[in-house]
DNA sequence: TGATACAATGAAAACGCTTTGATATAATGT
DNA sequence: ACATTATATCAAAGCGTTTTCATTGTATCA
């Protein structure tokens, strides 16, 4: 059996109070007594049970992420971005996806609201705005990452917007395509959504028309990249350029345009959005935007943290942009 | 505040211990009466604190998963693997991950030990077995995954000896090749060493040479392949074929092939290990030896979930090699 | 009908800590 | 010298559960 707080304040002759306020740096203590219970515990291998203190002081040092079911590594660098944030402030982070089979009933949220966690942070999954407000009434902050349900709650997002901007104006200023199409995500989410509007506003703002049948439907995974493609290629007149929601569909939509004995980017440019690491490693190098994934991750959990250390006051701005970055390697024709 | 199991006894007009009862499936309570509480329940939408439970029953739960601070999304389906097999099992999944800074004191290890986990899982991380000895002792059971430290600890391993082998014959027995070399991991690591190995016996059983300098050290890193294959390709004799100890390495390997001028697989066939998802998307196909990640992950927890449920007696087999396969594709000449 | 078993529940003792209020001791001021 | 104030410590009351033991009420048996 693990020693015990009793253990401590026996071996060191003194109450556990004692103890608690040497182990917790609380109130003085007298330097003597301090060094003999700092002995004991040394000598006992002594660490204070994290579920006991938990009970006592109503928190846990522990962070609640919660995470889409998917198998995209696109998550993992926002859980490192947690994770780091988190235990550079002693916080354990506590870590459920959010699966196929239980998104209806979202167990975790339950998991979490146990007591288990002093906060949330909930990266790009489905949920709804009233069980968040619920969670958040009963005093538990909650962090949003990609995703964007509004109403008030702490979000942090990559900004879709500009970054579309920043590529689709390299498309239309410098390298002149004229008729640039777009491959959308799943049900074209928000962020789908905010990429094709950026596209769409440059062309505008250049007298260029972007034709329905030049917005093909994807859902963001490998396959449909590839689908999409082949209807734009089946087009009378295909476009000059593409640029895809995600850069896994670009690089399928690439395999597709190689297929039928096009080159890249000479017949067609491609560009994606994301910047994954096999962006830099398909033929031509794709061009695409960098979203800052691992920043996201890391920005939420402080914030976060920030708002437990806060008392929950009011932290200012709600919804946080943070910068995404044109990449321009090759395939846009550079 | 949300409600405790008192606010539910006294509505339910019952003791906190029949709330417990009715809350646990424990002993019988009278049908009429568990109606009652469960009602109360559901009116004060009732959840247990998971931390008094788990201080007053000794168990959490939870299971703590150590993870080495890379950005590697090999590590991510290992995470996946495990969250899977816990959450099916009820349990909650504590992450931390060991950084560069914080390996030397292993702060992760005090951080689960204090009672806030049932058991944990250990991958590929830096750690002395007496470290996990110790933990042992203290009665929290732990696997390791793709870390070999012996000892009577159960432990996942891939198959590395047989996938390198695979993999060798391929190269030596169907392509013929007589020259191949090999580009090692980091500080040559075990698993390094066994796919090496593997080549090594492969070459020597069909009477073929494995000199020094075609063993050239990498570290698993990006750069450590374009390097490594300079140093090939200055040799005099370059070699037929490549074997690098892991995608990345040879990726780039690749790279560092085609600047030369030289074509793949015509002039040199290249090999790797893992079968990352970006193996296929290079040109041409990376062939290489499929790791079972997640399912690493997944058998390892649900060890880890056995273990505890069976009092720690004797779990039979201390070490599992889960099978690789090799992954045929176009880079080794196929 | 009285003794006996069983079913259903309650009361209270852990679990290991934090934190508050009380107490004893030492230092300070008059 | 005595009252006052700081300082250092202790004792005990939570925190929200599980779990054991005791108690009551009801059915079963001789």
């Amino acid at each position: 059996m693990a020693a015990t707080i009793f253990d401590v304040a026996k071996r060191a002759g003194v109450s556990i109070g004692t103890v608690s306020r040497v182990v917790n740096n609380r109130d003085r203590v007298h330097p003597d007594t301090r060094e003999r219970v700092l002995k004991a515990i040394r000598e006992l291998d002594y660490h204070a049970n994290a579920l006991a203190r938990g009970l006592a002081s109503q928190e846990t040092a522990t962070l609640g992420l919660v995470i889409p079911q998917v198998n995209d590594p696109f998550f993992f660098q926002v859980v490192r971005g947690v994770e780091e944030a988190a235990s550079a402030a002693n916080y354990a982070l506590l870590i459920a996806s959010q699966s196929r089979l239980t998104a209806s009933e979202h167990r975790y949220l339950h998991l979490f609201r146990r007591g288990h966690v002093d906060a949330m942070v909930l990266a790009s999954i489905e949920v709804h705005v009233h069980e968040v407000q619920e969670i958040m009434r009963q005093g538990i902050p909650i962090v949003l990452v990609q995703l964007d349900i509004g109403k008030n709650i702490p979000t942090f997002l990559a900004d879709n917007y500009s970054g579309g901007r920043g590529i689709a104006e390299h498309l239309v200023l410098e390298h002149h395509y004229r008729r640039v199409a777009f491959i959308t995500g799943t049900n074209h989410t928000p962020d789908s959504r905010e990429r094709l509007r950026a596209l769409r506003d440059v062309l505008e703002e250049n007298n260029l028309d972007l034709p329905a049948h030049y917005i093909v439907q994807g859902d963001y995974l490998r396959d449909s990249g590839y689908q999409a493609m082949q209807q734009l290629l089946n087009l009378s007149e295909r476009p000059e350029a593409v640029f895809a929601a995600n850069d896994q569909m670009a690089i399928d939509a690439m395999m597709a345009i190689r297929e039928r004995g096009l080159r890249i980017p000479e017949d067609i440019a491609v560009v994606g959005f994301d910047d994954i690491p096999m962006a830099s490693y398909v033929s031509p190098p794709l061009t695409t935007v960098h979203q800052p994934v691992y920043e996201l991750g890391w920005h939420a959990a402080h914030m976060a943290l920030e708002i437990i250390n806060s008392d929950q006051a009011m932290i200012a701005p709600r919804k946080m942009l943070l910068p995404t970055s044109p990449v321009i390697r090759r395939s846009c024709g550079c």
